[in-house]
RNA sequence: GGAGUAGUACUCAAGUGGCUGAAGAGGUGCCCCUGCUAAGGGUAUAGGUCGUUGACGCGGCGCGAGAGUUCAAAUCUCUCCUACUCCGCCA
Protein backbone atom coordinates (compact mmCIF):
# COMPACT_ATOMS: atom_id res chain seq x y z
CA UNK A 1 0.00 0.00 0.00
CA UNK A 2 0.93 3.73 -0.70
CA UNK A 3 1.53 5.78 1.92
CA UNK A 4 -1.54 8.22 2.09
CA UNK A 5 0.61 11.04 3.33
CA UNK A 6 3.06 10.79 0.29
CA UNK A 7 0.45 10.98 -1.21
CA UNK A 8 -1.78 14.04 0.60
CA UNK A 9 1.24 16.05 0.41
CA UNK A 10 2.98 15.12 -3.08
CA UNK A 11 -0.08 14.06 -4.80
CA UNK A 12 1.34 15.45 -8.64
CA UNK A 13 4.36 13.83 -8.17
CA UNK A 14 2.84 10.30 -7.44
CA UNK A 15 0.31 10.20 -10.01
CA UNK A 16 2.93 11.09 -12.57
CA UNK A 17 5.34 8.33 -11.41
CA UNK A 18 2.29 5.62 -11.14
CA UNK A 19 1.35 6.79 -14.43
CA UNK A 20 4.48 5.46 -16.03
CA UNK A 21 3.14 2.18 -15.24
CA UNK A 22 0.53 3.19 -17.99
CA UNK A 23 -3.05 3.31 -17.06
CA UNK A 24 -4.85 6.34 -15.68
CA UNK A 25 -4.15 6.99 -11.65
CA UNK A 26 -6.18 10.87 -11.52
CA UNK A 27 -9.14 8.40 -9.43
CA UNK A 28 -5.56 9.38 -6.55
CA UNK A 29 -7.32 12.49 -6.87
CA UNK A 30 -10.83 11.70 -5.67
CA UNK A 31 -8.96 9.74 -2.61
CA UNK A 32 -7.62 12.76 -1.74
CA UNK A 33 -10.58 14.48 -1.71
CA UNK A 34 -12.17 11.73 0.40
CA UNK A 35 -9.44 11.79 2.45
CA UNK A 36 -10.03 15.80 3.31
CA UNK A 37 -13.74 14.92 4.00
CA UNK A 38 -13.14 12.17 5.99
CA UNK A 39 -10.79 13.88 8.30
CA UNK A 40 -13.34 16.85 8.48
CA UNK A 41 -15.75 14.29 9.75
CA UNK A 42 -13.38 12.35 11.98
CA UNK A 43 -12.59 15.70 13.69
CA UNK A 44 -16.28 16.49 14.48
CA UNK A 45 -16.73 12.80 15.54
CA UNK A 46 -14.53 12.63 17.77
CA UNK A 47 -15.11 15.83 19.05
CA UNK A 48 -18.81 14.12 20.07
CA UNK A 49 -17.70 11.31 21.22
CA UNK A 50 -15.49 13.37 24.05
CA UNK A 51 -18.54 15.41 25.49
CA UNK A 52 -20.32 11.81 25.45
CA UNK A 53 -17.58 10.29 27.55
CA UNK A 54 -17.24 13.26 29.82
CA UNK A 55 -20.91 13.13 30.52
CA UNK A 56 -21.36 9.28 30.67
CA UNK A 57 -18.66 9.70 33.24
CA UNK A 58 -20.73 11.96 35.37
CA UNK A 59 -23.52 9.58 35.13
CA UNK A 60 -21.02 6.95 36.60
CA UNK A 61 -20.86 9.31 39.37
CA UNK A 62 -24.02 10.05 40.58
CA UNK A 63 -24.83 7.02 40.66
CA UNK A 64 -22.21 6.27 42.81
CA UNK A 65 -23.55 8.93 45.06
CA UNK A 66 -26.53 7.79 44.39
CA UNK A 67 -27.96 11.40 42.45
CA UNK A 68 -30.50 11.66 40.45
CA UNK A 69 -28.90 10.80 37.02
CA UNK A 70 -32.76 11.08 34.72
CA UNK A 71 -31.44 15.12 33.90
CA UNK A 72 -28.15 14.36 32.63
CA UNK A 73 -29.84 10.63 30.71
CA UNK A 74 -31.87 12.83 28.87
CA UNK A 75 -29.13 15.29 27.82
CA UNK A 76 -26.95 12.44 26.61
CA UNK A 77 -29.60 11.00 24.48
CA UNK A 78 -29.49 13.06 22.01
CA UNK A 79 -25.35 13.30 21.67
CA UNK A 80 -25.60 9.73 19.91
CA UNK A 81 -28.41 10.04 17.50
CA UNK A 82 -26.00 13.10 15.95
CA UNK A 83 -23.31 10.90 15.39
CA UNK A 84 -24.70 8.08 14.39
CA UNK A 85 -24.98 9.57 10.59
CA UNK A 86 -21.56 10.96 10.39
CA UNK A 87 -20.22 7.70 11.81
CA UNK A 88 -21.74 5.53 8.58
CA UNK A 89 -20.63 7.94 6.23
CA UNK A 90 -16.70 7.91 7.88
CA UNK A 91 -17.00 3.93 7.65
CA UNK A 92 -17.94 4.33 3.90
CA UNK A 93 -15.27 7.09 3.05
CA UNK A 94 -12.63 5.11 4.97
CA UNK A 95 -13.60 1.95 2.92
CA UNK A 96 -13.47 3.58 -0.15
CA UNK A 97 -10.40 4.89 0.47
CA UNK A 98 -9.01 1.58 1.80
CA UNK A 99 -10.00 0.02 -1.29
CA UNK A 100 -8.92 2.74 -4.39
CA UNK A 101 -5.46 2.49 -2.26
CA UNK A 102 -5.49 -1.29 -2.14
CA UNK A 103 -6.09 -1.46 -5.77
CA UNK A 104 -3.20 1.37 -6.26
CA UNK A 105 0.09 -0.25 -7.40
CA UNK A 106 3.94 0.79 -6.00
CA UNK A 107 5.28 3.79 -7.15
CA UNK A 108 8.34 2.73 -9.17
CA UNK A 109 11.15 3.58 -8.33
CA UNK A 110 12.48 6.84 -10.21
CA UNK A 111 15.45 5.61 -11.93
CA UNK A 112 14.05 2.69 -13.84
CA UNK A 113 13.21 3.17 -17.35
CA UNK A 114 9.76 4.19 -18.75
CA UNK A 115 8.41 1.55 -20.46
CA UNK A 116 5.27 0.17 -22.40
CA UNK A 117 6.24 -3.65 -22.19
CA UNK A 118 9.09 -6.17 -21.64
CA UNK A 119 10.53 -5.13 -25.27
CA UNK A 120 11.27 -1.80 -23.54
CA UNK A 121 13.20 -3.40 -20.26
CA UNK A 122 17.14 -2.59 -20.27
CA UNK A 123 19.62 -5.04 -20.15
CA UNK A 124 22.17 -4.25 -17.87
CA UNK A 125 24.12 -7.87 -17.73
CA UNK A 126 25.13 -10.59 -20.35
CA UNK A 127 26.69 -13.78 -18.97
CA UNK A 128 28.12 -17.06 -20.73
CA UNK A 129 28.30 -17.75 -24.29
CA UNK A 130 25.40 -18.55 -26.67
CA UNK A 131 26.02 -22.62 -27.55
CA UNK A 132 25.94 -23.72 -31.13
CA UNK A 133 25.04 -26.76 -32.45
CA UNK A 134 26.44 -29.02 -35.62
CA UNK A 135 22.46 -30.09 -35.43
CA UNK A 136 19.10 -28.67 -35.26
CA UNK A 137 18.26 -28.36 -31.25
CA UNK A 138 15.25 -29.68 -30.01
CA UNK A 139 12.79 -27.88 -28.09
CA UNK A 140 12.41 -29.23 -24.50
CA UNK A 141 9.26 -30.90 -24.81
CA UNK A 142 10.46 -33.20 -27.73
CA UNK A 143 13.49 -34.13 -26.22
CA UNK A 144 11.48 -34.63 -22.62
CA UNK A 145 8.75 -37.13 -24.47
CA UNK A 146 11.86 -38.75 -26.49
CA UNK A 147 13.90 -39.50 -23.46
CA UNK A 148 10.71 -40.11 -21.66
CA UNK A 149 11.29 -38.36 -18.89
CA UNK A 150 8.37 -35.49 -18.86
CA UNK A 151 4.65 -37.13 -19.88
CA UNK A 152 2.29 -34.68 -20.61
CA UNK A 153 -0.60 -37.07 -22.02
CA UNK A 154 -1.16 -38.65 -18.33
CA UNK A 155 -0.98 -35.91 -16.86
CA UNK A 156 -3.53 -34.04 -18.48
CA UNK A 157 -5.64 -37.49 -17.78
CA UNK A 158 -4.95 -37.24 -14.25
CA UNK A 159 -5.41 -33.64 -13.83
CA UNK A 160 -5.66 -31.54 -17.38
CA UNK A 161 -3.60 -29.32 -19.25
CA UNK A 162 -0.20 -27.12 -18.02
CA UNK A 163 0.23 -30.16 -15.51
CA UNK A 164 3.17 -32.60 -16.27
CA UNK A 165 4.48 -35.76 -14.70
CA UNK A 166 7.91 -35.78 -14.35
CA UNK A 167 9.82 -39.18 -14.69
CA UNK A 168 12.56 -40.94 -13.73
CA UNK A 169 15.77 -39.22 -14.27
CA UNK A 170 13.31 -35.90 -15.03
CA UNK A 171 11.86 -36.28 -11.64
CA UNK A 172 15.03 -36.66 -10.48
CA UNK A 173 16.91 -33.54 -12.43
CA UNK A 174 14.05 -31.62 -10.76
CA UNK A 175 14.71 -32.99 -7.07
CA UNK A 176 18.42 -32.48 -7.33
CA UNK A 177 17.90 -28.55 -8.94
CA UNK A 178 15.76 -27.96 -5.78
CA UNK A 179 18.59 -29.81 -3.40
CA UNK A 180 21.19 -27.61 -5.31
CA UNK A 181 19.51 -24.33 -5.04
CA UNK A 182 18.32 -24.83 -1.31
CA UNK A 183 21.74 -25.91 -0.30
CA UNK A 184 23.78 -22.92 -2.25
CA UNK A 185 21.59 -20.64 -0.46
CA UNK A 186 21.22 -22.05 2.54
CA UNK A 187 24.84 -23.27 3.31
CA UNK A 188 26.81 -21.08 1.18
CA UNK A 189 24.59 -17.69 0.82
CA UNK A 190 23.76 -17.61 4.37
CA UNK A 191 19.57 -17.74 4.12
CA UNK A 192 17.53 -19.83 6.35
CA UNK A 193 15.80 -22.28 4.85
CA UNK A 194 12.22 -22.48 5.04
CA UNK A 195 9.34 -25.20 4.68
CA UNK A 196 6.22 -22.64 4.30
CA UNK A 197 2.41 -23.83 4.24
CA UNK A 198 1.03 -24.61 0.87
CA UNK A 199 -1.77 -23.06 1.59
CA UNK A 200 -2.32 -19.77 2.84
CA UNK A 201 -5.42 -17.06 3.72
CA UNK A 202 -6.76 -14.23 2.26
CA UNK A 203 -5.11 -11.84 4.81
CA UNK A 204 -1.71 -13.33 3.54
CA UNK A 205 -3.15 -12.61 -0.19
CA UNK A 206 -3.41 -8.99 0.65
CA UNK A 207 -0.58 -8.32 2.67
CA UNK A 208 2.26 -9.24 -0.53
CA UNK A 209 -0.52 -7.51 -3.07
CA UNK A 210 -1.85 -10.63 -5.16
CA UNK A 211 -5.16 -9.68 -3.33
CA UNK A 212 -7.57 -7.58 -4.09
CA UNK A 213 -6.45 -7.26 -7.60
CA UNK A 214 -5.38 -10.69 -8.77
CA UNK A 215 -7.94 -12.77 -7.67
CA UNK A 216 -8.55 -14.89 -10.47
CA UNK A 217 -4.95 -15.76 -10.29
CA UNK A 218 -5.37 -17.70 -7.62
CA UNK A 219 -6.62 -21.56 -6.73
CA UNK A 220 -8.70 -21.29 -4.28
CA UNK A 221 -9.06 -24.48 -2.02
CA UNK A 222 -12.22 -25.93 -2.59
CA UNK A 223 -14.71 -25.19 0.44
CA UNK A 224 -16.01 -21.86 2.06
CA UNK A 225 -13.09 -21.08 3.87
CA UNK A 226 -10.83 -18.20 2.76
CA UNK A 227 -7.83 -20.62 1.84
CA UNK A 228 -5.62 -20.49 -1.67
CA UNK A 229 -2.93 -22.46 -3.32
CA UNK A 230 0.44 -20.87 -2.46
CA UNK A 231 1.07 -18.92 -5.51
CA UNK A 232 4.81 -18.20 -4.98
CA UNK A 233 6.77 -18.73 -1.65
CA UNK A 234 6.98 -14.86 -1.25
CA UNK A 235 3.99 -14.93 -0.08
CA UNK A 236 3.90 -17.33 3.03
CA UNK A 237 7.65 -16.28 3.46
CA UNK A 238 6.75 -12.49 3.62
CA UNK A 239 4.04 -13.23 5.70
CA UNK A 240 5.98 -15.03 8.53
CA UNK A 241 6.29 -11.79 9.71
CA UNK A 242 2.97 -10.29 9.32
CA UNK A 243 1.75 -7.85 12.31
CA UNK A 244 5.03 -8.48 14.05
CA UNK A 245 7.85 -5.75 15.24
CA UNK A 246 11.12 -7.43 14.36
CA UNK A 247 14.48 -6.86 16.40
CA UNK A 248 16.08 -4.24 14.77
CA UNK A 249 19.64 -6.62 15.01
CA UNK A 250 18.15 -9.73 13.14
CA UNK A 251 18.19 -7.47 10.36
CA UNK A 252 18.54 -8.03 7.43
CA UNK A 253 16.41 -11.51 7.90
CA UNK A 254 17.30 -13.68 4.88
CA UNK A 255 15.19 -16.63 3.73
CA UNK A 256 15.04 -19.01 1.61
CA UNK A 257 12.11 -21.18 0.94
CA UNK A 258 11.16 -24.00 -1.40
CA UNK A 259 7.50 -24.41 -2.54
CA UNK A 260 5.49 -25.71 -5.25
CA UNK A 261 3.88 -22.40 -6.87
CA UNK A 262 0.28 -23.33 -8.33
CA UNK A 263 -1.28 -20.40 -10.56
CA UNK A 264 -4.57 -20.36 -12.38
CA UNK A 265 -2.53 -18.25 -15.11
CA UNK A 266 -5.68 -16.35 -15.71
CA UNK A 267 -5.14 -14.22 -19.10
CA UNK A 268 -1.99 -16.46 -20.57
CA UNK A 269 -4.44 -18.55 -22.71
CA UNK A 270 -2.68 -19.91 -25.80
CA UNK A 271 0.90 -18.90 -24.18
CA UNK A 272 3.48 -21.05 -23.95
CA UNK A 273 0.81 -23.69 -24.34
CA UNK A 274 3.75 -26.51 -25.25
CA UNK A 275 6.27 -27.65 -22.57
CA UNK A 276 6.77 -27.01 -18.96
CA UNK A 277 7.07 -22.61 -19.64
CA UNK A 278 4.03 -22.06 -18.01
CA UNK A 279 2.45 -24.56 -15.89
CA UNK A 280 -0.41 -24.39 -13.87
CA UNK A 281 1.96 -26.07 -10.74
CA UNK A 282 5.66 -25.76 -10.46
CA UNK A 283 8.38 -25.74 -8.70
CA UNK A 284 10.52 -22.93 -7.25
CA UNK A 285 13.29 -21.82 -4.49
CA UNK A 286 12.66 -18.37 -3.20
CA UNK A 287 14.90 -15.85 -1.54
CA UNK A 288 13.36 -13.48 1.21
CA UNK A 289 14.33 -10.30 2.95
CA UNK A 290 13.72 -7.73 5.61
CA UNK A 291 15.95 -5.02 6.06
CA UNK A 292 16.52 -1.97 7.03
CA UNK A 293 15.44 0.94 4.93
CA UNK A 294 18.16 2.60 4.02
CA UNK A 295 20.12 -1.19 3.21
CA UNK A 296 17.28 -2.32 0.83
CA UNK A 297 19.01 -1.58 -2.40
CA UNK A 298 22.57 -3.30 -1.46
CA UNK A 299 21.05 -6.14 -0.09
CA UNK A 300 18.46 -6.22 -3.26
CA UNK A 301 21.98 -6.69 -5.64
CA UNK A 302 23.44 -8.98 -3.20
CA UNK A 303 20.04 -11.02 -3.54
CA UNK A 304 20.83 -10.65 -7.70
CA UNK A 305 24.16 -11.86 -7.26
CA UNK A 306 22.84 -14.82 -5.45
CA UNK A 307 20.20 -15.94 -8.00
CA UNK A 308 22.97 -15.66 -10.53
CA UNK A 309 25.19 -17.26 -9.14
CA UNK A 310 22.57 -20.68 -9.69
CA UNK A 311 23.48 -20.24 -13.47
CA UNK A 312 26.86 -19.36 -13.06
CA UNK A 313 27.57 -22.75 -11.54
CA UNK A 314 24.98 -24.53 -13.99
CA UNK A 315 27.11 -23.03 -17.23
CA UNK A 316 23.81 -21.54 -18.76
CA UNK A 317 24.06 -18.39 -20.77
CA UNK A 318 21.76 -15.81 -19.38
CA UNK A 319 20.98 -11.98 -19.08
CA UNK A 320 19.81 -9.51 -16.74
CA UNK A 321 17.37 -7.24 -17.14
CA UNK A 322 16.22 -4.03 -15.58
CA UNK A 323 12.41 -4.18 -15.70
CA UNK A 324 10.81 -0.81 -17.33
CA UNK A 325 7.89 0.74 -15.47
CA UNK A 326 5.38 -1.19 -18.14
CA UNK A 327 6.18 -4.51 -17.15
CA UNK A 328 6.71 -4.34 -13.05
CA UNK A 329 4.98 -6.17 -11.37
CA UNK A 330 1.73 -4.53 -8.61
CA UNK A 331 3.81 -4.42 -5.50
CA UNK A 332 8.03 -3.62 -7.06
CA UNK A 333 9.48 -0.79 -6.80
CA UNK A 334 12.28 -2.15 -8.91
CA UNK A 335 12.62 -5.74 -10.77
CA UNK A 336 15.60 -7.46 -12.16
CA UNK A 337 14.62 -9.77 -14.34
CA UNK A 338 16.92 -12.99 -15.08
CA UNK A 339 16.71 -14.59 -18.44
CA UNK A 340 18.43 -17.96 -19.64
CA UNK A 341 19.52 -18.64 -22.76
CA UNK A 342 16.85 -21.19 -24.37
CA UNK A 343 18.62 -22.44 -28.12
CA UNK A 344 15.06 -24.32 -29.26
CA UNK A 345 12.99 -20.76 -28.21
CA UNK A 346 16.27 -18.69 -30.04
CA UNK A 347 15.88 -16.50 -27.24
CA UNK A 348 16.34 -15.62 -23.48
CA UNK A 349 13.15 -16.33 -20.97
CA UNK A 350 12.44 -15.32 -17.57
CA UNK A 351 13.59 -17.73 -14.93
CA UNK A 352 13.97 -15.22 -11.94
CA UNK A 353 12.70 -12.29 -11.00
CA UNK A 354 14.31 -10.28 -8.13
CA UNK A 355 12.46 -7.27 -6.71
CA UNK A 356 12.55 -4.36 -3.93
CA UNK A 357 8.72 -3.98 -2.76
CA UNK A 358 10.72 -0.81 -0.62
CA UNK A 359 7.97 -0.46 2.47
CA UNK A 360 4.72 -1.54 -0.01
CA UNK A 361 4.22 -4.74 1.13
CA UNK A 362 5.40 -3.97 4.68
CA UNK A 363 2.47 -1.47 5.12
CA UNK A 364 0.07 -4.24 3.68
CA UNK A 365 1.61 -6.68 6.28
CA UNK A 366 2.12 -4.61 9.00
CA UNK A 367 5.71 -5.27 9.69
CA UNK A 368 7.87 -2.78 11.49
CA UNK A 369 11.39 -2.43 13.54
CA UNK A 370 12.64 -0.14 15.92
CA UNK A 371 15.58 1.21 15.79
CA UNK A 372 16.45 1.88 19.56
CA UNK A 373 14.12 1.43 22.10
CA UNK A 374 13.39 5.30 22.28
CA UNK A 375 12.83 5.44 18.83
CA UNK A 376 9.59 5.41 16.21
CA UNK A 377 8.62 2.05 14.48
CA UNK A 378 9.42 2.07 10.94
CA UNK A 379 8.31 -0.23 8.48
CA UNK A 380 10.67 -2.81 6.76
CA UNK A 381 11.76 -2.79 3.37
CA UNK A 382 10.63 -6.25 2.02
CA UNK A 383 12.70 -8.30 -0.91
CA UNK A 384 12.06 -11.24 -2.87
CA UNK A 385 13.88 -13.05 -5.61
CA UNK A 386 14.15 -16.14 -7.54
CA UNK A 387 16.46 -18.55 -6.91
CA UNK A 388 15.43 -20.21 -9.23
CA UNK A 389 11.97 -21.17 -10.89
CA UNK A 390 13.01 -25.42 -10.66
CA UNK A 391 11.14 -26.18 -14.17
CA UNK A 392 12.33 -23.25 -16.32
CA UNK A 393 15.87 -24.70 -14.99
CA UNK A 394 15.07 -27.88 -15.97
CA UNK A 395 14.07 -26.04 -19.72
CA UNK A 396 17.33 -24.82 -19.68
CA UNK A 397 19.56 -27.42 -19.18
CA UNK A 398 17.66 -29.79 -21.49
CA UNK A 399 17.68 -27.49 -24.42
CA UNK A 400 21.46 -26.44 -23.49
CA UNK A 401 22.94 -29.38 -22.55
CA UNK A 402 21.26 -31.63 -25.74
CA UNK A 403 23.79 -33.82 -26.99
CA UNK A 404 23.09 -34.63 -31.42
CA UNK A 405 22.05 -38.47 -29.90
CA UNK A 406 19.11 -36.81 -27.98
CA UNK A 407 20.77 -37.41 -24.79
CA UNK A 408 21.53 -34.61 -22.09
CA UNK A 409 24.89 -33.65 -20.44
CA UNK A 410 24.08 -33.27 -16.59
CA UNK A 411 26.11 -30.10 -15.67
CA UNK A 412 29.28 -30.79 -13.04
CA UNK A 413 27.54 -29.03 -10.06
CA UNK A 414 24.82 -31.42 -10.77
CA UNK A 415 26.34 -35.06 -10.88
CA UNK A 416 26.75 -35.68 -7.33
CA UNK A 417 22.69 -34.73 -7.06
CA UNK A 418 21.98 -36.83 -10.00
CA UNK A 419 25.31 -39.81 -9.80
CA UNK A 420 24.78 -39.60 -13.25
CA UNK A 421 26.69 -37.42 -16.09
CA UNK A 422 24.15 -38.27 -18.70
CA UNK A 423 20.23 -38.77 -19.14
CA UNK A 424 19.81 -40.91 -22.07
C1' G B 1 -15.24 -34.35 12.81
C1' G B 2 -17.70 -34.40 18.15
C1' A B 3 -17.51 -32.41 23.47
C1' G B 4 -15.42 -29.09 26.78
C1' U B 5 -12.04 -25.01 28.60
C1' A B 6 -9.48 -20.71 27.58
C1' G B 7 -7.46 -16.14 24.84
C1' U B 8 -6.14 -9.24 29.26
C1' A B 9 0.14 -5.34 28.50
C1' C B 10 7.42 -8.28 27.59
C1' U B 11 5.71 -12.82 30.78
C1' C B 12 2.27 -14.82 34.45
C1' A B 13 -2.18 -13.09 36.27
C1' A B 14 -6.80 -10.14 38.96
C1' G B 15 -11.04 -8.28 37.07
C1' U B 16 -19.32 -10.12 35.51
C1' G B 17 -21.68 -2.87 33.21
C1' G B 18 -19.48 3.28 35.29
C1' C B 19 -14.42 4.72 40.73
C1' U B 20 -10.13 0.00 35.22
C1' G B 21 -5.75 1.83 30.06
C1' A B 22 -6.57 -2.04 33.51
C1' A B 23 -4.95 -4.84 40.87
C1' G B 24 -0.83 -8.05 41.90
C1' A B 25 3.70 -10.67 40.66
C1' G B 26 7.81 -11.59 37.55
C1' G B 27 11.01 -9.14 34.17
C1' U B 28 13.70 -4.72 32.89
C1' G B 29 16.11 0.40 34.23
C1' C B 30 18.11 3.40 38.17
C1' C B 31 19.52 4.05 43.51
C1' C B 32 20.97 2.11 48.46
C1' C B 33 22.96 -1.76 51.50
C1' U B 34 25.90 -5.92 51.16
C1' G B 35 29.73 -8.19 48.95
C1' C B 36 31.44 -10.81 44.90
C1' U B 37 29.38 -18.04 40.71
C1' A B 38 24.43 -15.06 46.69
C1' A B 39 20.70 -12.18 48.91
C1' G B 40 17.91 -7.77 50.73
C1' G B 41 15.60 -2.76 50.49
C1' G B 42 13.85 1.55 47.67
C1' U B 43 12.10 3.53 43.16
C1' A B 44 10.78 3.95 38.05
C1' U B 45 8.78 1.65 33.89
C1' A B 46 2.49 0.37 29.42
C1' G B 47 2.21 -0.23 24.06
C1' G B 48 0.03 0.84 19.21
C1' U B 49 -2.79 3.58 15.85
C1' C B 50 -5.79 7.63 13.89
C1' G B 51 -6.80 12.87 14.22
C1' U B 52 -5.12 17.67 15.91
C1' U B 53 -0.79 21.04 17.10
C1' G B 54 5.02 24.85 15.20
C1' A B 55 5.94 22.14 19.67
C1' C B 56 4.64 20.58 24.85
C1' G B 57 0.16 18.50 24.69
C1' C B 58 -5.02 17.23 23.83
C1' G B 59 -8.67 13.88 21.93
C1' G B 60 -10.80 9.17 19.44
C1' C B 61 -10.09 3.86 19.19
C1' G B 62 -7.76 -0.26 21.67
C1' C B 63 -8.30 -6.32 27.02
C1' G B 64 -7.84 -12.66 20.24
C1' A B 65 -10.87 -10.49 15.47
C1' G B 66 -15.49 -8.55 13.76
C1' A B 67 -20.58 -7.13 14.62
C1' G B 68 -24.39 -5.84 18.28
C1' U B 69 -27.00 -4.13 23.10
C1' U B 70 -26.23 0.43 26.33
C1' C B 71 -25.79 7.21 28.02
C1' A B 72 -21.57 3.85 29.35
C1' A B 73 -18.58 -2.81 27.69
C1' A B 74 -12.39 -6.24 29.38
C1' U B 75 -17.22 -7.24 31.75
C1' C B 76 -23.72 -8.76 28.35
C1' U B 77 -25.26 -11.07 23.13
C1' C B 78 -23.90 -13.13 18.21
C1' U B 79 -20.27 -14.77 14.46
C1' C B 80 -15.34 -16.06 13.46
C1' C B 81 -10.07 -17.28 14.59
C1' U B 82 -6.43 -19.61 17.69
C1' A B 83 -4.57 -22.72 21.73
C1' C B 84 -5.28 -26.67 25.23
C1' U B 85 -7.90 -31.34 27.15
C1' C B 86 -10.88 -35.73 26.06
C1' C B 87 -13.18 -38.81 22.15
C1' G B 88 -13.06 -40.27 16.91
C1' C B 89 -9.95 -40.71 12.50
C1' C B 90 -5.19 -40.91 10.26
C1' A B 91 0.38 -40.43 7.00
Amino acid sequence: MIDIKLLRDNTKEVIELLSRRGGDFSYLNDVIKKDERRREILITVEQVKAQRNEVSKLIGQYKREKKDVSEILSQVNSIGENINELEKELMVLEDEIRNMLLETPNIPNIDIPIGFDDSDNLEIKKVGTIPTFDFEPLPHWDLATNLDILDFDRAAKITGSRFTVYKGLGARLERSLINFMSDLHAIEHGYTEIIPPYIVNGDSMLATGQFPKFKEDAFKVVDDRDLYLNPTAEVPTINLHRNETIDVDLLPIKYTAFTTAFRQEAGSAGRDTRGIIRQHQFNKVELIKFTKPENSYIELDKMLQDSCRVLDLLKLPYRVVVLCTGDLGFSMKKTYDIEVWLPAFNTYREIGSISNAEDFQARRANIKFKRTKDSKLEFVHTLNGSGLAVGRTVVAILENYQQKDGTIKIPDVLIPYMKTNIIK
